[in-house]
DNA sequence: CGAGAAAGTTGACGGAGTCAACTAAGCGGA
DNA sequence: TCCGCTTAGTTGACTCCGTCAACTTTCTCG
């Protein structure tokens, strides 16, 4: 949370580094004195785990997606077939000997499977269902920050329990370091979520999130202004989840929902400096009506009011991109 | 963030760990073609990070502390001390041979240091401030999650951007699941923070957060109520990090302010049902004054007022335990 | 003093992992 | 069609990681 320097960090990472092989290879453990050595199950994992739908596995795509040796695949191999695991037909490429896991495999993999079930099963068994949570959220963001590519896609669902105090913070937290924002904007934040909340119409109004893999990547208010009037509020993408499209979806969802529910248009607030956003609601058919700068967030800034048209007579999305 | 069922827990658990061992994997890769292999260099690092003013390092400590077998210590170390990183001397025990590093083995050590520095910081290249603490901060939880004693103490700070909203979502959620405590909750938790960043008097109100490792770990608050009363609101502790005195810590911290800032007395709001904090508060030497039922959280519930006077003609905290 | 335990060393061994040489099959152009 | 190049997979040789058990030396405690 705090601001943290790079030393820090560091030192954090490799102490956590340090911690995570030594729990690894406790956990590992369970396979001395087992027939299946720890790169076996891992192959056997891969192969078990394979897609039949897709193209037919290979040693050479088994080798690369593992990263391990080629020869060293060959006689694993070699020793899971001498087992009865697996069978390796002749393809359509000669060279090629496709794999293939017999019964006997399954039930071997199976049974190591079970065991490592077992033994994480055991690590979290002290954890209530929010504690574990939290944990696979914590090992979502650690893998989607240090390599986001390894979790593709997003999911946008209704707001829960919890959700209003994170947004609020986040947000928070984000435009004071981007923009430097202060305390004003944190107690708009906190008012316009706690006010949500109250307020709240089901059916009328929402809130949507956007995870990634189970953490929080965005979020997007739609509420009631009367006179058939919905407004867009608190729109963000989490900086780790930008150039995925998240903030289109959110949006087109704000939009979506407020055209079933039939209200006549979209209002917004938002800030001149927010160049991406405002580039973002342009592309969605909203336009600028009116501009003026205030004080709120601790420094001057100059705000915007966006509108949309809904319904009959008004512009359809992409009309104005 | 969800309530996830215990499968989809280890799965995310495991999909992690295969995550992970390749991340530690490619981040030990500059190791090859080098002199110093991994367990050299994990070695190296226990021996130039010992405190010499603790009881000089032998080979069965840093044997016992790495989890490495004996032998396998004895020959590295035989080859640290041909190559002159370090000398064994002869200590009150004949038996061991107390290690000490040399200029040269220093030399080394720090050379295989900042590279693995180096690489953990291309790791973490592309991450501003707010993504490295937040990185910092996930991986300090997963290591308090799993493993709740390799991260001892707790420190107490003031609050600060963002944590506001973070307390109201998290008190939220552990009330819901514990309690079942509803929306009505959620929208007290909102206000009392968002009221309380908009009326903050610095010098009389203040907001400490418990940290283990930079993760929230538990906060209270202090308001000021008028006519030289104080109240205390918003105590909670994470379930991760009971048992190591924060609770009492808290409320300290908020009596001794609310001493110093001369209030007269000081008062808060609980619930029946919250056995271990009226606990807390009795052991400080709060009382209970009124007791009324309300519905507030979606279900009747028991709520108490306590008080505690303070100054020269109040009861001495610990007189009431 | 003697039994037993602890610190450390050494030999032997098996698994992990790499490297290079090799075979067999496909591919693509003259 | 042939030749050179590439790719899939195999095999032998090797190094390093890590364990086990036997062993020496020294300490401790009754």
């Amino acid at each position: 949370m705090k601001d943290a320097s790079a030393d820090d960090v560091i030192a954090t990472i490799r102490r956590f580094n340090r911690f995570y092989t030594g729990l690894v290879g406790a956990l590992d453990d369970q396979f001395l004195g087992c027939d299946v050595t720890l790169p076996d199950a891992r192959l056997l994992f891969e192969i078990a785990t394979h897609d039949p739908a897709e193209a037919p596995l290979t040693a050479s795509t088994v080798q690369a997606t593992l990263g391990m040796d080629a020869g060293y695949v060959s006689r694993i191999l070699a020793r899971f077939e001498q087992r009865g695991w697996i069978t390796r037909a002749r393809g359509a490429d000669a060279r090629a000997r496709p794999i293939q896991l017999t019964e006997a495999g399954r039930r071997a993999f199976e049974e190591v499977d079970g065991r490592q079930r077992a033994a994480v099963s055991d690590l979290v068994g002290g954890l209530d269902s929010v504690q574990r949570a939290d944990l696979a959220e914590a090992m979502a963001r650690v893998r989607l920050l240090l390599r986001p590519e390894s979790v593709p896609g997003f999911a946008i669902r209704p707001f829960r329990t919890g959700d209003m105090g994170v947004i609020a913070a986040r947000q928070s937290m984000l435009y004071a370091q981007s923009h430097g924002w202060g305390r004003g904007l944190e107690i708009i934040e906190g008012e316009t979520t706690t006010n949500f909340l109250r307020n709240f119409k089901p059916g009328h109004e929402q809130c949507w999130i956007a995870e990634i893999d189970d953490v929080l990547a965005g979020s997007v208010f739609l509420t009631d202004e009367g006179d058939g009037t919905a407004r867009l509020r608190l729109l963000y993408v989490e900086p780790f989840a930008r150039r995925r499209g998240i903030g289109d979806r959110l949006v087109e969802t704000c939009i979506g929902f407020a055209r079933e529910t039939g209200y006549g248009r979209l209002t917004l607030w938002t800030h001149t400096v927010l160049e991406s956003a405002r580039r973002l609601y342009a592309r969605h058919g909203f336009a600028s009506i009116e501009t003026a700068t205030h004080t709120s967030f601790g420094m001057p800034v100059q705000g915007e009011t966006w509108m949309l048209p809904l319904g009959e007579t008004g512009a359809a999305p992409g009309q104005v991109a």
